[in-house]
RNA sequence: GGGCGCGUAGCUCAGUGGGAGAGCACUACGUUGACAUCGUAGGGGUCGCAAGUUCGAUCCUUGCCGCGCCCA
């Protein structure tokens, strides 16, 4: 017997190490691939290794591992490729942090190679906590494949792919500006950039002119202290005020180097003053001027942005703020201060080491991303890649057609060292490993010749760029490429969809000819209940961790499931979780009540054949609900499918089908007891399977515990398959019991209007009822009394005086409540309920009274509107009738 | 500035060219042997505003207001 409550987390992770211990998770089960067995492939977007589990990866994975669960019920192979990046710079940060903290020495003191091996020791100990938390959610990933980006096999496919894409043109090496962290003191990709809306100021500088110091020309800038390192003054060629400046020669202050002033469309006239100094070794677009005008680029940082030996000695080691401190004031001293407006600007911070990133001008690899992504659009365009939702393919497009290189270097450790080596002439050579490059240099040297490897790793996502395939062996030949490339789905957040859809597609079309995977679905953010974006820095982070102790994994789950609606953010509130967490207890309790009423399974039981309409019902509707489950499931509906089986649960099975079975189940007709008994079992079952993807845990244990008695299961829940109904929706049966329902909340529904004490058994007498009616009245007179209240039921010609009457299609039912309820109060809620009618009946008159619907409107609309108006009338006439009946007056009713 | 999206019950959110929905919260009643993490019944919304298309608009179009995100 079930115990009578649920407890959650002794379960779970009994479970779970059960699923995990029988090979429940693997792929390739030999009796599915002997029955010839579609694979079903997802590989899960490999998080930090550095990572915990944040309500993102638990939404994300929760809908991969509904896909995965479902598909593998529908007998698929599936293979859900699990594994971790290796994080490059927040990993280096981690492990540097951890060394600073026991005071220990720093990476530069204890060299290269050391440093990598405490990283490797402390991956070993510390890193994939995510992947325990991934466990606790339920992930039904294929640990034993389990992959990480710094694995050799990885690491192979990174060397080939860099060496392939070097020697195509595709990698190159260049001097421009990149992104630099002078925190982590490494370059870091355009999608590592936050820029983040500051309040800052635009200061407007004097610049005095050669020929006459007295003259000026007004510049305005963000930032002061780049103005050492200024080259040039570019003023719009169009503008009028400076068409006669154009050519002269600015002495810049503080450095006293003579600067021409050029004209540049660059410059807008309309921001500042109309002219912009231009420092090109320190601003994009600056730099793009530069190029155009052939303008020196003077670097007057340090890599830690501090200033260097190419200013003034005044300003010589200062920080880049408190430089521009110091310049705002000198200038201000000199007079060539002219004014300070408050300007609103975007600051660029690195996303890990959150300080002012610097464009800084150095040497650094990058990805021809434009070639590559040309065939990547054209995927997408042909449809061998589809989004869903398909309005992201615009964002996609978008970024896509306006790629920029991808800088792949970086100045850290801990990654993929570049597979390039230099003469002492700076010669390259990009080689599979050192014999290699070695042997490359004497065919090129005619001699051996020492050579140097380069000291910089790539970007973490250069691999993970490669991971689809990667993961499932390549460059090897292996049968798991042959099998499950491409693979089915990717599923991720739309915040992602550069850094892992667009690169795994370039790569993936580049290295298997294939597109990585069919279908992108690009789910919602998680938000928190104000809608904003959940954040460290905010603070206003919920930990599923926390939801999972306090509601279970199974109730997290079904609620982000459940809230999961294409192209709408997640604002997630407890309360939600409470109430899933509340729907679990519900189906433990209903699991209970069959136990304790003998619903044992039977052997072969075939629905078809139950002969009872209560069954024959439940049946149907279980029909109906497995389409729409599994429709919302294949259609990525996932919010639409998590409803279906919450309200065929809930509001079907157990408000419904339990309590119209109580009777039978406490009755004596042993072979309908049988029948509802064996029903009862499989309709349970049914449930637990539909259920099993959203809510693993409750249904795999109630799934074993069901099967304590009667029939022994087969498979676990998770091998069982999904099921298939058909041909079992029955009209009539459908008819019967919907009357039945409305029946009985009807009577509730006056009983409960009318104040009739909860206790009270009422009399009823039925008018006008057809031989239908009377049939089912006679049929379910105990379940009437039982579920209505009622203390007995007969048919009558004419209703009794002063009963309260209700309208039930063609018949009145009338309660014998003399003396219960108070008349006035009845009498009331007749004319109530008759002017709601005759409001609706006003509305349909009118409609039906205009031509132009008449003829316009489709004929099966019109009809429509005619039928509820009939019913309507009618069902107001009855109500009129029992209204004058109780002494009312009919006049009273119209307002 | 360009792009995307959102504004529906007190809160969190579904949904639809033809009768406004759910969960939570709220109100009343209820301890009848599955379940108070529950049951029964109920209150509550000019579907952001305006115009247009249409026989008919919460839904389609346009504009406006408010909010969010992405990209420059």
């Amino acid at each position: 017997m079930l115990e009578k409550t649920y407890q959650p987390a002794e379960v779970e992770r009994r479970i779970y190490r059960h699923w995990e211990e029988s090979g429940a998770f693997k792929c390739g089960r030999p009796e599915r691939l002997a029955a010839g067995a579609e694979p079903y492939c997802i590989v899960i977007p490999p998080p930090n290794v550095t990572g915990s589990l944040h309500m993102g990866h638990a939404l994300n994975n929760t809908l991969q591992d509904i896909l995965i669960r479902f598909e593998r019920m529908r007998g698929k192979d599936v293979l859900w490729q699990p594994g971790t990046d290796h994080a490059g710079i927040a990993t280096q940060m981690v492990v540097e942090r951890q060394l600073m903290e026991k005071g220990e020495p720093g990476r530069r003191e204890m060299g290269r190679e050391a440093f990598i091996e405490r990283v490797w020791q402390w991956k070993e100990h510390s890193g994939g906590t995510i992947v325990n938390q991934l466990k606790r959610l339920g992930a039904s990933c294929d640990w034993s494949r389990e992959r990480f980006t710094m694995d050799e096999g990885l690491s192979k496919a990174v060397v080939k792919v860099f060496v392939k894409l070097y020697n195509e043109g595709l990698i190159y090496k260049d001097k421009r500006l990149v992104n630099w962290d002078p925190k982590l003191l490494t370059a870091i990709s355009d999608l590592e950039v936050v820029p983040v809306e500051t309040k800052g100021h635009l200061w407007h500088f004097r610049y005095p002119l050669k020929e006459d110091p007295s003259r000026f020309i007004t510049v305005a800038t963000t930032r002061p202290e780049t103005m050492l390192g200024d080259t040039a003054v570019a003023v719009h060629p169009d503008d009028e005020r400076y068409k006669d400046l154009i050519g002269k020669t600015v002495l810049l202050p503080l450095v006293d180097r003579e600067i021409p002033i050029i004209a540049d469309s660059h410059a807008d006239p309309e921001q500042g003053s109309g002219a912009v100094k231009i420092t090109p070794a320190h601003d994009f677009n600056d730099f793009e001027v530069g190029r155009r005008h052939n303008l020196e680029l003077i670097n007057i940082f340090t890599e830690h942005a501090t200033l260097n030996d190419n200013v003034p000695e005044a300003y010589r080691g200062l920080d880049r703020f408190e430089a521009r401190d110091r310049i705002v004031a000198d200038l201000k001293a000199l007079g060539l201060l002219e004014k300070i407006e408050d300007h609103t600007l975007m600051v660029p911070y690195g996303d890990r080491s959150n300080v002012v990133i610097e464009p800084r001008l150095t040497d650094q690899w990058y990805v021809n991303a434009a070639e590559l992504a040309k065939p990547a659009i054209e995927a997408v365009e042909r449809g061998e890649m589809r989004f869903v939702p398909k309005s992201w393919e615009k964002t996609y497009f978008e970024w896509m057609r306006n790629i920029q290189p991808w800088c792949i270097s970086r100045q850290l450790w801990w990654g993929h060292r570049i597979p390039a080596w230099y003469g002492d002439d700076g010669k390259i050579f990009v080689a599979h490993d050192e014999a290699e490059a070695q042997a490359l240099a004497e065919q090129y040297y005619g001699e051996p010749r020492a050579l140097k490897r380069d000291e910089d790793v790539l970007d973490t996502w250069f691999s993970s760029a490669l991971w689809p395939f990667s993961t499932l062996g390549w460059p090897d030949e292996t049968p798991e490429l042959q099998r499950y490339y491409p693979t089915n789905v990717l599923i991720t957040g739309f915040d992602i969809i550069f850094f892992w859809i667009a690169r795994m597609m370039m790569m993936g079309l580049h290295f298997m000819k294939e597109v990585p995977f069919r279908t992108a679905y690009i789910h919602a953010l998680v938000r928190d209940e104000k809608g904003a974006k959940m954040s460290k820095s905010k603070g206003n982070i919920i930990d599923p961790l926390a939801l999972i102790d306090e509601y279970s994994a199974d109730s997290l789950r079904f609620t982000l499931a459940a809230m999961a609606a294409q192209g709408r953010d997640i604002k997630l509130s407890k309360s939600r979780v409470e109430g899933y967490r509340n729907f679990a207890t519900k189906l433990w309790n209903a699991a209970r009540f069959t136990q304790m009423n003998e619903c044992v399974r039977v052997k072969d039981f075939d629905p078809h054949q139950a002969t009872e309409t209560i069954n024959r019902w439940i049946a149907g509707e279980a029909e109906k609900v497995l389409r729409e489950v599994t429709t919302g499931i294949e259609n990525h509906r996932y919010n639409e499918a998590a409803g279906a089986i919450y309200r065929f649960t809930w509001n079907v099975f157990c408000d419904w089908y339990l309590e119209l079975t109580k009777p039978i189940l406490n009755g004596t007709d042993e072979v309908l007891k049988a029948e509802t008994r064996a029903m009862t079992a499989y309709i349970l079952d049914q449930i637990l399977k539909m259920l099993h993807p959203f809510m693993p845990f409750i249904t795999e244990e109630l799934w074993g515990r069901m099967a304590e008695h009667g029939e022994p299961r087969e498979t676990d829940l998770i091998l069982a398959s999904w099921p298939d109904l058909s041909g079992l929706i029955d009209a009539q049966a459908e008819a019967e019991i919907d009357w039945l329902i409305r029946m009985v909340t009807e009577i509730r529904s006056v009983r409960s209007e009318l104040h009739v004490p909860a206790g009270a058994r009422i009399p009823v007498v039925i008018v006008g009822a057809n031989a239908t009616t009377h049939d089912r009245v006679e049929r379910y007179e105990p379940t009437l009394k039982r579920m209505a209240g009622l203390a007995s039921i007969i048919f009558e010609d004419e209703p009794p005086q002063n009963a309260v009457q209700l309208v039930l299609d063609e018949s009145i039912v009338a309660l014998q409540l003399e003396g219960v309820i108070d008349i006035d109060q009845e009498l009331n809620r007749l004319r109530k309920e008759i002017d709601k009618w005759e409001a609706e009946i006003a509305k349909l008159d009118k409609k039906l009274a205009n031509e132009q619907f008449i003829s316009r409107a489709p004929a099966y609309v019109v009809e429509e509107q005619r039928e509820r108006r009939a019913e309507a009338k009618a069902l107001q006439d009855r109500l009129r009738a029992a209204l004058i009946r109780l002494g009312g007056s009919a006049d009273q009713s119209s307002t």
